[in-house]
DNA sequence: CTTTGTGCAAAGAATTTGCATACAG
DNA sequence: CTGTATGCAAATTCTTTGCACAAAG
């Protein structure tokens, strides 16, 4: 059910530098838009030969605690990963062709929709707090 | 994976008037906020024993498809659902205790802050819009 | 009665984990 | 060498489906 956000590091992990690792985060971060893990499998398997998805899955969650890469939610509740930009930033799809693209606008500011590149027309917009609430914040 | 939003109404389905729609509709809609199927389940269960979580599922597919109840996709993944027709609104988690609450506050007006409950203290957010990118638009 | 709906258990799909082996440092 | 990382397959988790029985109309 709820799935852990950011998991204890366990110590001891992530220390090392494998072939599998590189190439997998430069398959995340070279792509034209965010990936699924089935998706970055084929890309990965190109360049190595019997890469396993488990190996995707387990680098996936080190880069995600490194903040290298981050999820990327869609509406359908496809989980897709895309190089960690430093920003802050929201994204925007676009309901015609469903590309994804980042923006680094973000409403919580008061000239947010200032910061909305030309040309995007927005429709609709989901949003999400998270905080403390009343019985928790005490 | 993708998953199919509004599969082909099947005729013959839905016709009939049960304890166990007319309970789980019941449970989505008096809840507080949005609640998964998990969390339905047992609201329902203290109304009818032995009730099983396929008749849930079943339940939300065929209530999605009348349009009675709506989806709600987090930033986790997470998957929930709440009663249709509710205004426009958003949601905020409790980062301690996880649950879900409807706001009726929206960033996208120039008031919105002034729209969020008091006791309700903003950690983080997810935001993600939709609408037509620069080539979709024209 | 006839047909739809339900509960149970098994099947699927996506992701995680255990374990023996491979390999980085 | 020592301990981390990988690949495979089994295990989990969430959701769907098949089937026999229950129940709505």
């Amino acid at each position: 059910m709820s799935r852990k956000r950011f998991p204890s590091k366990r110590p001891g992990l992530g220390q090392r530098n494998t072939r599998q690792r590189d190439v997998i985060l430069d398959v995340i971060c070279s792509a034209r838009g965010p990936l699924t893990a089935a998706g970055i499998l084929p890309r990965a398997a190109k360049r190595i030969r019997g890469i396993g998805i488990a190996t995707i899955y387990r680098t996936i969650k080190l880069l995600l605690e490194q903040e290298r890469i981050s999820a990327v939610i869609l509406p359908t509740g496809e989980t897709r990963y895309e190089a960690q930009g430093l920003e802050h930033h929201h994204h925007f799809q676009c309901t015609r062709c469903g590309q994804v693209f980042c923006m680094d606008f973000c409403p919580f500011t008061k000239s947010g929709f200032a910061r909305l590149p030309r040309g995007f027309r927005v429709e609709s917009h989901s949003v999400t707090t998270y905080g403390k609430c009343p019985e928790c914040g005490k």
